[in-house]
DNA sequence: GCGTTATATGCATGTATGCTCATATAAACA
DNA sequence: TGTTTATATGAGCATACATGCATATAACGC
């Protein structure tokens, strides 16, 4: 009786969980700037230092998280690992809240413009 | 074999600190219970207290969250608030992390089916 | 072997945030 | 007015986690 019409699936409880888990994984400022520093292709923990200005500690516990949260692949060479965006549903997830915040704020623009 | 629609945009940092932030929104599980619980359409506090199995002051407190992050609107009648959904990038959201999910199970279900 | 470089990790600490209890507000009604 | 119902909020507590320092591991050159 319940009638829905083109509905998202049925999600357990557990499922949700793991959901608001890789939201998770995506809500940390450093995070990202990582991810968007890959888009352009895989990179050393050293360039990702340099490209985001975080201490190397840092960046190496977050690319951690991003790996063990298979959005990134560990390719290690010599002294040196590379690290790269496994899951290409990230760009997709990034452009879709980019657009939701632009609309959102031209919105909050249009009621300064009246 | 790499299909690239677009090139993702330029993202300042504190553009991605805006992102980071509709993210950690998306984290938490009771909240994406109350979003998918109004997938169907909108709801009273009481009617999602009863949905979701919270308590009546931990569901408001994260519909306040929700508000303030402009995914969901409000309208007061008589005694009872009603909730919905008010953007619809969200379906979308939930979408492409399921589908990013299923596919990370399916390839561990072929390891141990092998 | 020794030293150097690139990366990872144990520990400590501060901060953010989710949760609950109790209470406050607000609207309807007698 | 006072009472009941629906929702919101202040305070306190507990836990998660991001960060930095120091140190550990690993691979390379000598």
């Amino acid at each position: 009786m319940i009638s829905r019409k083109k509905l998202p699936r049925p999600l357990s409880v557990d499922a949700m969980a793991l959901i608001a888990r890789r939201f998770a994984v995506l809500s940390e400022p450093m995070r990202l700037r990582l991810l968007h520093a890959l888009f352009a292709g895989e990179k050393s923990v050293n360039e990702l230092v340099a490209l985001t200005g975080g201490t190397q500690t840092n960046v190496s516990r977050h690319l951690q998280t991003l790996t063990h949260a298979h959005m990134l692949t560990r390719r290690k060479e010599g002294l040196q690992v590379f690290y790269a965006i496994s899951d290409p549903s990230i760009f997709q997830l990034c452009e879709l809240v980019c657009g939701s915040l632009e609309k959102q704020f031209s919105r909050q623009a249009d009621v300064f413009a009246r």
